[in-house]
DNA sequence: CTAGGGATATAT
DNA sequence: ATATATCCCTAG
């Protein structure tokens, strides 16, 4: 074993030195060494370490940290294509394309790199449905980066030659993405007008020759730059609110509100009990763990910096006997639920007992002091709190997994039965709403299909 | 433990 | 009064 860590360490140093200036994961550095090594017997571990190394990437983008982890991993053949979910792909997009729009000055952006910008906002709406909000971000960054070009033959920077080029890379004609026509169209008017009144060679002010041309000044007044530009990136922001954070960063976050620690959460294969699983899994000593994980994001450094003293030491202290024995650990988490647990279920037992005594003495007659035989528990609405709970939770186990979930999220004094049967109404008060609305709309399509004119746009 | 039926308090 | 949400009971 010592031997092991030893040449690994040797060699963590050598690829240190090779790939260089990339100390910010060194974890998954060790990781890749190990993949790559082939150290790793177990088919099993290495999937593992794959998938971590994922995680890893899917936070760091998350997160917004510039590393190129991913890259590298793809370039060393860590993992394949067919390793990388399409989610992460998506997510490396938006990074990327958020990256670049950041960094765009008006009115004149590296246009040699729009299409790839474009075509990584199609790819993103094309196989994520819930990204629909980004379906007119194609044509609006294609009006930018035409006023652009329009900007740069004002200032003789191309060849009249290429305007038209542009715009057929910008906005294609045969391009079935929206509004992507109907953009092309006020550019295409706007170039020829362009054409046929060419700056002269001094023209210096750009902004001025342009505002000489009617066709243009429709299309700057109407896609303003600034505006434009923050309208996508606010769009994209928007997607990135909505699309899923990263597994890692969820299980953090939950960690510091102080609920995690019996949370499991479901890593893409396995289940890990708690973070220190993570960590085990993950084969980190506790340092390297945190300056990966906990110490880049910036919700966490705020956190370790309020309340460094206490949380800091105990997060290592739960961390460090991770390594050697989960188990244990878990045994410790479970014991920490048990008192509840026995409480209520002794609870319960006094009530049963009470029942049967009850029952018992029933042929003797007289309910007199039924203040303790109402025995039915007060009702308790489910509170906000408590529903989400258990819709997290039933996303997370799965419907029927009671137990599992009533132990993963806090409730407040229920039973997996009440959790069942909670279900049960969030499911009919469901089907409730559906069945309100669905059924006007079934009645509408065949109708409607065959009413419809074939089409309403004669006045063209 | 979970699923499902049923009783009952509470909301509309 | 009816519908709904919660609680209870029991079988498997």
């Amino acid at each position: 074993m010592r031997e092991k860590t030893k040449k690994r360490t040797i060699k963590n140093m050598n690829t240190q030195n090779n790939t260089m200036n990339d100390d910010k994961c060194p974890s998954a550095r060790r990781i890749i060494d190990q993949l790559k090594q082939n150290q790793i017997d177990e088919i099993n571990l290495y999937d593992n370490h794959k998938k971590t190394l994922l995680s890893i990437c899917e936070y760091l983008i998350d997160s917004g940290i510039n590393s190129d982890l991913f890259e590298q991993c793809l370039t060393q053949q860590v993992f394949m294509e067919s390793d990388i979910p399409q989610s992460l792909h998506n997510k490396r997009s938006l990074a990327f394309v958020i990256q670049f729009l950041e960094c765009v000055e008006p009115p004149c952006c590296e246009v040699e790199n729009l299409p790839k910008v474009i075509a990584n906002v199609i790819q993103i709406y094309c196989s994520d449905s819930n990204a629909e909000i980004l379906k007119t971000v194609p044509s609006l960054i294609g009006i930018v980066g035409m006023i652009s070009v329009f900007h740069m033959f004002a200032r003789s920077q191309i060849q009249p030659s290429e305007l038209n080029r542009e715009l057929n890379i910008l906005l294609p004609a045969a391009s079935e993405q929206p509004y992507v026509a109907s953009s092309r169209k006020y550019c295409l008017a706007a170039t020829e007008a362009l054409l046929k009144a060419p700056p002269k060679d001094e023209t210096t002010d750009s902004f001025k020759y342009l505002s000489t041309i009617p066709d243009v000044q429709y299309i700057l007044s109407r896609y303003p730059l600034d505006r434009t530009i923050d309208h996508i990136k606010q769009l994209l922001y928007q997607y990135k609110e909505s699309s899923i954070q990263s597994t890692l960063r969820d299980v953090f976050y939950g960690y510091l509100d102080g609920r995690v620690v019996s949370k499991p959460f479901s890593w893409p294969t396995t289940d890990f009990i708690s973070i220190k699983e993570i960590q085990t899994a993950m084969n980190l000593d506790s340092s390297t763990f945190q300056s990966i994980v906990l110490g880049e994001d910036p919700k966490v450094k705020e956190f370790l910096t309020q309340q460094q003293p206490e949380t800091f030491e105990t997060l290592q202290n739960q961390q460090l006997p991770a390594s050697t024995q989960p188990l244990a650990q878990q045994q410790r988490q479970l014991m920490q639920v048990q008192p509840k647990i026995k409480q209520e279920k002794e609870e319960r037992n006094i009530k049963k007992k009470a029942l049967n005594s009850k029952s018992q003495d029933a042929t003797k007659p007289k309910m007199e002091d039924d203040e303790h035989s109402k025995l039915k528990k007060k009702k308790r609405r489910f509170s906000e709190e408590e529903t989400q709970n258990l819709i997290e939770g039933v996303q997370q186990f799965g419907i029927g997994h009671w137990k599992s979930i009533l132990n993963a999220y806090k409730f407040d004094g229920r039973s997996c039965v009440d959790l069942k049967d909670k279900w049960r109404n969030i499911e009919n008060s469901r089907n409730r709403i559906n069945k309100q609305k669905v059924q006007p709309q079934v009645s509408q399509p065949h109708s409607n299909a065959s009413m419809l004119p074939p089409f309403n746009s004669d006045n063209f």
